[in-house]
RNA sequence: GGGCGAUUGGCUCAGUCGGUUAGAGCGCACGGUUCACAUCCGUGAGGUCACUGGUUCGAAUCCAGUAUCGCCCACCA
């Protein structure tokens, strides 16, 4: 597939003089989606079906959703993945996709209904779900075409919703599978209950909450007639009571016992006796439990089994009967007698104020306490006692737990295995149940005689897996599952499972699945609980948790506060290169990274300067270079800085793949801008202009070949991080054999080639003639001498690789440094005029004519480099000096040091002379 | 209550296996209309590497402790 792209003299004239991303990235994306590179197997991909595939998995976007900054940063970072994996020639598979997002959805389409004076419950569960398919169709897109704004080279063509059919089996025959292998089982337990979304949640949903609140101290009366069954049965006014102590006084509507600690000597002879709750008619037992804390409140607890985990466990040892004295929403049902009907808040405020005027209420106090709130709706989430389905989640945390530990699945950054295990042993059963509309429908039957059959046929069961009823008297589940269950099947409902499909013996497991480690447990956790045990194998290699982005101040970035930062707008203003930039750069995995203005505005300044040089590049082609493909030419016409560049590109290509192999995304963008902006910009192209200036044919040839070598490798390098920038360039570069057509399908440098191309010796001349230079300009500027002005000088070079470099790029020194020298073989030659300045560089001395300025600001000067270089010399002298040091250091630390003793003296010594002369 | 992370110039962050003189960007100061780029170029100032102790010939780096900040987990009513 040799590329015969033209290469003309136009190619930097169509460059528009500005960098213009707005322009050039919907034309490069364009190009992509005509080449159709992104498939595995895609006609523009040289991928390598002998290869072993990359896969990548993304955490699906909320269908509803708008492309946030979090977004932006996992698809650069899972784009930047695939991307070079496709230039390694290994076939990629990124599947795109998005989630139902039940909850989230409702909450959504809630508002939008609203607005329109309707309600889901106005609409009904048939009407509503229409409703909810057809918002879908309009939002689906609108998140797809963000991300490919982004640039992310997903495979489209594949998209995948969690509510499709697909999803939908991978549902049902997950839940059937679990239900067969006893891990899915339903029972009446205390589930966490959302009065406002008006369904139970996951424990995860639950946020801990600290608030202020208060601590009532209520006197319950003790049964005086043992045989009273009622609290009509009593003596009215018994005078014995104990005094519990309850944060929250509504559910005294709900108690069935008091209880106390067995060894407490204050209760001890009122276990076994009765009190008579207050309000309602109704008379409990005093039991005695462990549970009881006796130095909180005053040792005597209110057992509320339908509303406390604890209680709830408590009246289970001591058979208590379990009562819900709450509504969906929130309020008091008939149980709570003269107060059914009222809100919590309401019913507590009235029990509050007669449990006072009653007498009853003992004590106030002040109470810090932590509260569960709902995660979506902030509403204060109540513990109650439901029929649902749950999760036993010990049997697949084990496996999960056992994939990490023997290292098939790789955490990274490693610290957040010891979260993932501490989750992971603590682990309680999940409950799925929703009493949503939007998601899937579990899968659970019950015939008349409460059967119930678990079906993973679309249609349901045929008949009652118990009593064979037919399917007609058989009733669905009401409820849906949480939508977190279907993320976890993602992996592998993506490709076809429960079905053993190509895709999944191919692509299963997956490579690396990246996402932000906020959602640890709810999404990795469990997709590697349910791989593990659905499909018996990881479902992934390696987890790849990244941070989560701040403002410029460490504030979480949110719309109340708004400090967003709207990717879009920065797309637009800036460029999906500048965003995707950014966002790497300062990216490190597992830590939160702050993004503002002035990191965009680098990134796009970055973005700049690489089009300049590029368009410089172009613009430069000397007379004679003939069209068609390059050949890098080697020997004789290379020179110094030729091999310069070469070397320091080839320790580029190095450490970048370094980089990207340990995940250091942040760090392969600080090198790539490095070496663009340093070694190629700010050194090698102000070499090259001297040398492509001379009239030496093949020595221009061969310098714009290596200027147009090393930009390809550092565009190669540079592509996954900003891929349409560096395609436009590409695009317009001469090719080399062998090449393709397109960046995002052209080769990964390998290292070991590059090095191969430069003469290190060569290359090292370079850094002492970029020592000299840089002296010379300080020395300049400290003596404030016109920049423009060329200074008569002389030059002393020692060092045999600078001064052979200098010798042929002379001409390249004497403008960068501004300088009009002349070469001498001794020092004291180097006299160029009364009060000279002096540089010294560590092979060799020049000396500069004053050009005017003040002699006693180079005095200053040089009075500061000898105070530091004697400083510095005293150090190594006392280093050396330290005997253990020379005995134990390795000898190459302490030869090091020789050196540079030798080096401190001489520097010392010359500065000396210069000061005193 | 348990756990994790962070602490490096004014700000944001690099700093590998402990080893020469701790780097970069932004900001700041000075100087620059050199034909790629003012979204730029050149030069410079600015750092007790949070603190205390330890290990070591040698510590920003390893160990222990302290402080401050941030985060996660957690059924004392």
């Amino acid at each position: 597939m040799t590329d015969q792209r033209p290469i003309t003299d136009d190619s930097a004239a169509e460059m528009a003089k500005t960098y213009r991303p707005a322009d050039i990235e919907p034309r490069v994306q364009a190009r992509w989606l005509a080449a159709d590179v992104f498939a595995p197997d895609g006609v523009g991909s040289r991928a390598d079906q002998a290869k072993q595939p990359f896969v990548i998995i993304q955490p699906p976007p909320n269908v509803t959703g708008a492309l946030h900054l979090g977004h932006a940063a996992r698809g650069t970072v899972e784009d930047l993945m695939v991307r070079r994996a496709r230039m390694q020639c290994r076939p990629t598979l990124w599947l795109p996709g998005v989630d139902h997002a039940s909850i989230a959805a409702q909450f959504v389409l809630d508002g939008v209904l609203a607005a329109e004076g309707e309600s889901r419950h106005s609409l009904g569960r048939e009407r509503y779900l229409e409703r909810m398919w057809r918002f879908m169709e309009e939002t689906r897109s609108v998140i797809r075409d963000q991300q490919r704004r982004l640039g992310l080279s997903a495979d489209w063509s594949r998209e995948r919703f969690t509510m499709d059919e697909e999803s939908a089996q991978a549902v049902r025959t997950s839940f059937k599978q679990l239900h067969d292998d006893g891990l899915a089982y339903r029972g009446e337990k205390l589930i966490n209950w959302c009065p406002g979304c008006r369904t139970s949640l996951s424990d995860l949903e639950v946020i801990a909450t600290p608030e202020s609140g208060t601590l009532w101290s209520v006197r319950y009366h003790l049964v005086a007639r043992e045989d009273a069954t009622t609290v009509a049965d009593d003596e009215p006014g018994p005078p014995e009571t104990i005094t519990v102590a309850t944060t929250r006084p509504e559910t005294i509507l709900g108690d069935t016992a008091v209880a106390v600690h067995p060894d407490d000597e204050r209760y001890r002879s009122l276990v076994g006796r009765r009190v008579r709750i207050p309000f309602v008619d109704r008379i409990v037992p005093i039991v005695a439990d462990e549970m009881v804390d006796r130095a909180f409140g005053t040792g005597a607890v209110k057992i509320t089994p339908g509303h406390d985990q604890a209680d709830f466990e408590t009246a289970q040892r001591h058979d208590l009967s379990v009562l819900d004295v709450m509504d969906d929403d929130g309020s008091i049902n008939a149980l709570g007698g003269p107060f059914a009907g009222l809100s919590g808040t309401d019913a507590r405020q009235r029990m509050v104020a007669q449990l006072e005027a009653s007498g009853d209420l003992v004590a106030t106090t002040p109470h810090e306490m932590v509260i569960g709130r709902c995660q979506r709706s902030d509403d204060i989430v109540e513990p109650r006692i439901k029929v649902q389905w749950f999760l036993d989640m010990k049997p697949m945390a084990a496996r999960a737990m056992a994939a990490v530990r023997s290292g098939r699945t790789r955490i990274v950054p490693k610290r957040y295995e010891k979260v993932f295990f501490d989750w992971l042993e603590n682990i309680r059963d999940w409950n799925v149940s929703r009493q949503l509309w939007w998601g899937h429908r579990i899968p659970a039957w019950y015939c008349p005689d409460h059967h119930v059959t678990v079906s993973d046929k679309p249609a349901g069961p045929d008949s009652c897996g118990t009593c064979q009823r037919p399917a007609g008297e058989l009733r669905q589940d009401e409820d849906i599952f949480d939508t977190w269950y279907s993320s976890g099947l993602w992996p592998f409902s993506t490709l076809g499972w429960p079905e053993a499909t190509e895709d999944m013996r191919r692509y299963y497991p997956g490579t690396v699945m990246e996402t932000g480690y906020d959602i640890l447990f709810f999404w990795v956790a469990r997709m590697m609980m349910l791989g593990e045990w659905l499909t018996a194998r990881k479902p992934f290699e390696t987890v790849l948790l990244s941070g989560l982005l701040r403002d410029p101040y460490g504030k979480k970035m949110s719309k109340t506060r708004g400090n967003v930062i709207d990717p879009l707008g920065v797309i637009d203003e800036l460029g999906a290169d500048a965003l995707r930039f950014a966002l790497v750069h300062g990216s490190a995995p597992g830590s939160d990274q702050r993004l503002g203005r002035s990191q965009l505005e680098g990134a796009r300044n970055f973005g700049n300067k690489l089009w300049n040089a590029a368009r410089f590049v172009l613009g430069s082609r000397p007379e004679g270079v003939p069209d068609g493909p390059l050949d890098l030419p080697v020997g004789g016409y290379l020179g110094p800085a030729e091999h310069w560049i070469l070397a320091r590109c080839a320790r580029t290509v190095e450490e970048v793949e370094q980089a990207y192999t340990t995940f250091a995304f942040g760090e392969a963008a600080r090198l790539l801008h490095d070496a663009i902006w340093n070694d190629y910009c700010d050194w090698y192209l102000e070499f090259a202009k001297v040398r492509l200036a001379a009239e030496d044919p093949p020595r221009q040839a061969a310098t714009w070949a290596v200027l147009t070598w090393v930009l390809d490798r550092y565009l190669r390098l540079l592509h996954p991080i900003m891929p349409h920038l560096t395609e436009e360039i590409w695009g317009r570069l001469p090719s080399f054999p062998h090449e393709g057509e397109l960046l995002i399908v052209a080769a990964w440098p390998d290292a070991a080639r590059e090095k191969a191309l430069a003469d290190q010796a060569q290359a090292r001349g370079v850094d002492g003639l970029i020592e000299l230079v840089s002296g010379i300009r300080n020395a300049r500027a400290e003596a404030r001498i016109d920049p423009a002005a060329w200074l008569p000088a002389a030059l002393h070079i020692t060092d045999v690789d600078t001064a052979s470099a200098y010798h042929r790029s002379a001409a390249a020194v004497e403008r960068l440094a501004r300088i009009r020298p002349r070469l001498v073989t001794d020092q004291v030659d180097l006299e160029v005029g009364e009060g000279a300045l002096t540089v010294l560089i560590r092979g060799g001395e020049a000396r500069l004519a004053r050009g005017g300025s003040d002699p006693t600001l180079e005095r200053e000067r040089l009075s500061k480099e000898l105070a530091e270089a004697e400083r510095m010399l005293a150090e190594t002298e006392a280093r050396l000096a330290n005997e253990s040091f020379v005995k134990r250091a390795p000898g190459p630390i302490v030869q090091a040091a020789r050196d540079r003793l030798i080096e401190l003296e001489a520097r010392v010594e010359r500065l000396r002379a210069r000061l005193s002369a």
